[in-house]
DNA sequence: CCTCCCATGTAATTAGTTACATGATTGC
DNA sequence: GCAATCATGTAACTAATTACATGGGAGG
């Protein structure tokens, strides 16, 4: 249930409809955490119904109307109580690998494409939070000293950073494999 | 419906039952999926009925009979044609990642413990996986050369490895953070 | 005109988690 | 006697994905 929890923490940063936050969650949030329009409204309406969330209607002109969520008093409160029950440390879910194993049944060749395909995609993600450590963190327009908040936005970007960096570096690995062990029968 | 693939994957480099399977998803396949013994029964059942499986009973003296599940040619059609199409290159979901900016609402010192204590769960891992990775590929009693199939369940191995060893480096990293910004009032 | 952006949602389905349930054997 | 391992499952619930749906305004 940490979408909800997620969704706490970014409101607490900045009160924002729920397009907004889809938005989000496809930027700085979304970096460890996906979600997508649908179960965002569907979760905010539960939170706000429980009390953890106030809406306000927001009269716009010349786009819709939204509604402005922020966080509660006790949604402030149930955040609090995550943040002091232990989490299991995550295992990971990758598509990516199971496909490597399984391609010794099939053609291994065969993926080489795919793993570039992903390779672009993780070196286009590195560069883009790159750019975004340089604007708000390390550049000459950022902030200086950060504060509690900014240095923590900051670990976890270079977390991100660290993530995307052995990503690439592991998929060049995959490829250089991959053309090592050559076109090859597939396994019985 | 990756968990599919995962266990097409598995049963083909290894036959087995229910039971194995969920063993297997603690160790090796577990390193990049994850699935209880409840998801892998229901799965199963599923896949077996739709042909893509077929079953043996195999009776045990001393302990319960079990079904041995084995890949029945559609489904290795069906892993092939999954192989053969691209898939989205995917994205985290760090839990702590979101505790760690929810901190900046809260007490940042108090998460110390708990960062802790996912060093150590990640640092496990490693050795773990390196332990492994002696056995069955670097070590003495390793075969050599490898074949096509023990090089790819190597590469995914490294890539288990680096993730590890990445991790651990970046909650040193948010260890060293935590500690500069010291106790500090929640923000507003 | 067409597409993208803003903004909201419902409905149906699939996947995943948690709790409950059984029962023999092996080792301490 | 008690806990762990082997082996199988059902039931209830929660979370996530996919498809469908609407409608105005801005920019090329």
């Amino acid at each position: 249930m940490a979408l909800d929890h997620a969704i706490l923490v970014s409101l607490l940063e900045q009160p924002g409809s729920g397009y907004e936050l889809a938005r989000r969650f496809e930027r700085s949030i979304g970096y460890f955490w996906t979600a997508t329009h649908q179960q965002i409204y569907r979760v905010l309406k539960r939170m706000e119904s429980d009390g953890l969330l106030d809406v306000r209607d927001i009269p716009q002109q010349g786009r819709p109307d939204k509604k402005e969520y922020s966080v509660a008093e006790p949604g402030r409160d149930a955040l609090a109580a995550w943040l002091h029950e232990p989490i299991e440390p995550e295992s990971l879910r990758h598509d990516l690998a199971v496909k490597i194993r399984g391609a010794a049944f099939d053609d291994p060749a065969a993926l080489i494409r795919e793993v570039e395909r992903h390779h672009r995609v993780h070196s286009e993600r590195l560069e883009h939070y790159l750019t975004g450590e340089w604007r708000d963190f390390t550049g000459p327009g950022a902030p200086a000293p950060l504060d509690a908040g900014q240095e923590l936005q900051h670990v976890v970007l270079r977390g991100g950073i660290a993530y995307e960096r052995m990503t690439v570096a592991w998929l060049d690995d995959v490829l250089a494999t991959l053309h090592r062990i050559g076109p090859t029968a597939p396994q019985a």
